[in-house]
DNA sequence: GGCCTGATTGTTCAT
DNA sequence: ATGAACAATCAGGCC
């Protein structure tokens, strides 16, 4: 087994947060199930039509595991790739923020 | 040097 | 426009 470092986090339960909070915050990569969601909520939607939010994004949850590691590489990758971008974001971040004022 | 935490990402749906 | 379950992330700050 890897390393899962014991539950970490905050005891077990998801907090909510709120929306952006930096200046120019150099926002991080989406994450597999972003990619994931993208491809299988039309599917899911589709073999669940009228189906509320709550189980949509259960049924989304469940499926994601569902796969398997090779069948989530595909997400992963684009995952991994996406964080890439993110790597050009806090490169701007750091980088940036001599001239450039606040861009938007 | 190793650890944690927080922030963020996108879907759906409603209000 | 935003939030909330659903999941991953993972980079940076900290002593």
């Amino acid at each position: 087994m890897p390393k899962e470092t014991t539950k970490r986090s905050k005891g077990g339960k998801v907090e909510k947060r709120k929306t952006k909070k930096d200046p120019n915050a150099p926002k991080r990569g989406l994450s597999a199930y972003m990619f994931f969601a993208n491809e299988q909520r039309e599917n899911v939607r589709d073999e669940n039509p009228g189906i509320s939010f709550g189980q949509v994004g259960k049924i989304l949850g469940e499926r994601w595991k569902a796969l398997n590691d090779k069948q989530r590489a595909p997400y992963e990758t684009k995952a991994a790739a996406d964080k890439k971008r993110y790597e050009d974001e806090k490169a701007a971040y750091n980088a940036g923020g001599d001239d450039e004022e606040d861009e938007e």
